[in-house]
DNA sequence: CTTTTCAAAGAACACTGTTCACCACGCGAG
DNA sequence: CTCGCGTGGTGAACAGTGTTCTTTGAAAAG
């Protein structure tokens, strides 16, 4: 990182050049607060605490990081860093969508609570504008029409965004109460619905097997094919329209999703 | 409510029955949270406020409400309350999808800041079951697949939250900010996507009249499109798969939406 | 009437984000 | 080498927060 040789003793110019205590950044903040956020959680990440992290005063984190708003920023646009799209490719666009998803989701499960965060941060920040471009090339290549495919991506990332937070959500609440697994708790609520009185419930006793997902992500799996079957419907309609109207001007390979060769089966 | 008889001046034992100031409960704090959340936002909600809202000391809440978490849960029950969802039908469950999906919207849009409180609360409460039964019952009858019917109330809602907390986001950032008009940041946010390097972003640029949403329910109307269309699209699955097994013993006018009166247009 | 009971009050505790006067220390100027 | 200077860390303070504990007052019960 620092190209910085080692300080010679008698070179008074070089003498505590580097000094003894790394100077305090916003850098280093941020990752403090991460450290603190994933010991304690989003409620308990205070200036204090992240201060006490770097073993320094709270004041003087102000002078790197305006409030604590800015530090959720900072740790905000982290998310972004390192993200690399794969190229689009209309023959896979499906799959590669899903790989968005799954890696957007991924990455908010790195730390603790993190979905909180990565709500409250502005989605247009410089950082994610090349994801954002990479993703709408994708849809555009997948034969969505021009506000589909500007929308998708804000659409997908709200779902993602929310059933990431959802997540949290219960993480959190089984880690205060009792700390019971997540099967088991699968298995009371899958009871409670069972135990339903079925003149009034009926259909919810009947799907009480169904009511809560088998898996960790066969929920959030079978929620992004949703979505991509409903935007593979629209690239559909599309290229049904341009092919009624201008005669198959537009590669039929490229549009239209549905019987393409990565189109996923269950699981 | 109560059966009370106007109180007789002589009569001693009930003198006061009905004290002049009407005593707190649950309820009144509820409705003065309410009351505070709306004119000063979620980041100003606190006990403190509710307590003088009510002219009454912060400690008397906690007789009736054990913590603010708790105050939180009642607020959140109240999003449920007379909230009648229409009886299934199998000939129009697109529309009563999406209106279902509207109405939620709606209900978080009336109160500042509800969306946040809406995330909070836990989604099993007694409260909501009656909606949760009759969305299964819609979902069934609509053709779904067992393990879709299941999970596509889930879903759908954890995307109403997730778009109505982003709504929220945008709305505190306007209201802080300058207060300008949503067409005016819409329009200069319009103006930052066509002015990228289109070296860099040229999709971006190319799409920069579809990056935002030109109304205020233009995209949240699109994503539940998108979403409805992908369940249809599981529902024809099913459809398909059960005539070809059994020669069509499900009634053919049950499942599979493609092609139904109620498909909506574009708006 | 007295006694019991229980909701409301008030003060206190341990926190929070943020600001501000102070001060030490490494640097360049002289 | 000495002298200001300014950057950046310090500690105290302010105005809040959720929650708890003890005290009080008034209504209900006997």
């Amino acid at each position: 990182m620092s190209d910085e040789l080692p300080a010679l003793p008698w070179d008074r110019s070089r003498r505590r050049a580097v000094p003894a205590r790394i100077p305090l950044s916003a850098e280093r903040i941020v990752d403090a607060a991460y450290t603190v956020l994933d010991r304690e959680g989003f409620e308990k990440l205070s200036m204090r605490q992240v201060a006490a992290e770097l073993g320094v005063a709270v004041s003087a984190l102000y002078t790197h990081v305006s409030s604590k708003d800015e530090l959720f920023e900072l740790m905000y646009i982290r998310l972004f860093k390192d993200w690399d799209l794969p190229d689009p490719d209309p023959a896979h666009w499906r799959r590669q969508v899903a790989d968005f998803a799954r890696g957007g989701l991924a990455r908010l499960r790195k730390h603790r609570d993190l979905a909180r965060i990565s709500m409250i941060g502005v989605p247009f920040s410089p950082e994610v504008l090349p994801q954002m471009e990479q993703l709408v090339t994708l849809f555009r290549v997948a034969g969505l029409p021009d506000r589909v495919a500007g929308a998708a991506g804000d659409i997908l990332s709200t779902f993602i965004d929310g059933y990431a937070f959802e997540e949290n959500m219960w993480e959190n609440r089984r880690r205060e109460s009792a700390e019971i697994s997540w099967p088991e708790m699968r298995a009371s609520l899958q009871q409670f619905f069972a135990d339903l009185p079925s003149d009034r419930f009926p259909n919810l006793v009947a799907l009480a097997d169904h009511m809560l997902p088998s898996s960790e992500d066969e929920r959030f799996e079978l929620a992004v094919e949703i979505i991509i079957r409903g935007l593979a419907s629209f690239a559909e309609e599309a290229a049904e329209e341009a092919g009624g109207r201008s005669g198959g001007s537009a590669d039929p390979g490229t549009a239209g999703g549905r019987g393409e060769p990565d189109r996923p089966g269950d699981g």
